[in-house]
DNA sequence: CACACACCCTGTTTGC
DNA sequence: TGCAAACAGGGTGTGT
């Protein structure tokens, strides 16, 4: 059986890039990168200085401990002020594999690295190349002493690019009062409001859709129209499909290593809404609508939530 | 400032 | 059967 932990994601949300950071943790907290190599520089747009600089800056330094806010992830250099940082797009995955392994068709960055697990390489793919690599300046937080899930509580600094994203709502710190209030402030639609980064961070479509369909309240409801109680469903159901994904990533998450075929759509079967178009409502049986929007799709029951 | 929308990408699916 | 259009949707930059 190939050694193989394979991080897999259908599209990453918070839930994908937590179980992301719970598998990259034992491996590089505290890990000397021995070697970097940029395969195709689209792999790391996102950082300033190019391939050679992102390598030379990563070269030879030791990690710590991987942090998470909404779908950012990064893991800070030891004595540098600086943070490798992985924002994984729509089709981004991190592989820890054996170094003898040949790489995925679509990698873009390996690492090879050697902690207290052993030497691993750290394989960065991304097919759609949405995702990207940083090496990035941390700075302190503007919202204070805050950071990101797994940050120690001492050190509250956060990458640059980071830094105006809103906490997400599995972060102990996450305000679900003042979230509810800046949700009841908007006069934009609700599932907008739900995938505006600044405000809560880490929902993508997917979760938008099952968390509204479990709320009953229609994806294009005028946010400021939210009573105070709905605002306050719909941030529970936010909070619960993120838990029970995660909890069923992390199940076959148990094991250190697992098949590379490990955790291929492991939330598809609990779905209540998206992707279901056509298919009979959970609830009612109607059956399920799906509407353009912003490039993208709504799926929702024209039955439990209704536009009023 | 708040809000709306186009755009970047490529493998797979759908439609004619 | 073959080809092209549609589709997936993060975040960011720009325009109103």
């Amino acid at each position: 059986m190939p050694r193989v932990l394979r991080l897999r994601l259908a599209v990453p949300e918070l839930p994908e890039v937590e179980v992301v950071r719970l598998g990259l943790a034992p491996a590089v907290t505290g890990a000397r990168v021995d070697a970097v190599s940029v395969v195709d520089p689209r792999g790391v747009t996102r950082h300033v200085g190019g391939p050679a600089d992102f390598e030379s800056r990563l070269a030879g330094v030791t990690l710590g401990a991987p942090v998470r806010r909404g779908k950012f992830l990064w893991v800070p250099v030891e004595g540098r002020g600086e943070a490798l940082l992985a924002h994984l797009g729509m089709s981004g995955q991190v592989l820890l594999r054996d170094e003898s392994m040949a790489p995925e068709r679509h990698v873009r960055v390996q690492l090879w690295v050697d902690g207290p697990g052993g030497r691993v390489r750290v394989d960065f793919v991304d097919q759609r190349t949405f995702g990207s690599l940083a090496v990035e300046p941390l700075s302190a937080d503007p919202l204070g002493a805050r950071a990101g899930v797994g940050w120690p509580e001492v050190w509250p600094e956060i990458p640059v690019s980071v830094a105006h994203i809103a906490l997400d709502p599995l972060d102990p710190r996450f305000d679900d009062a003042g979230f509810c209030g800046r949700l009841r402030a908007k006069r934009t639609e609700l599932k907008r409001a739900l995938l505006d980064q600044t405000l809560v961070s880490g929902i993508g479509n997917i979760y938008a859709d099952e968390a509204l369909w479990s709320a009953r309240v229609h994806p294009r409801t005028v946010a400021a129209t939210l009573s105070a109680q709905a605002a306050r469903r719909i941030l529970d159901e936010v909070r619960a499909v993120m838990l029970r994904a995660l909890a069923e990533g992390g199940t076959s998450f148990d094991a250190q290593y697992v098949n590379v075929n490990g955790q291929a759509g492991y939330f598809s079967r609990s779905l209540n809404a998206y992707g279901r178009t056509g298919e009979p409502c959970h609830r009612c049986g109607r059956a399920i609508v799906r509407e353009a929007f912003m490039n993208r799709s709504s799926h929702y029951c024209p039955r439990c939530q209704r536009l009023r």
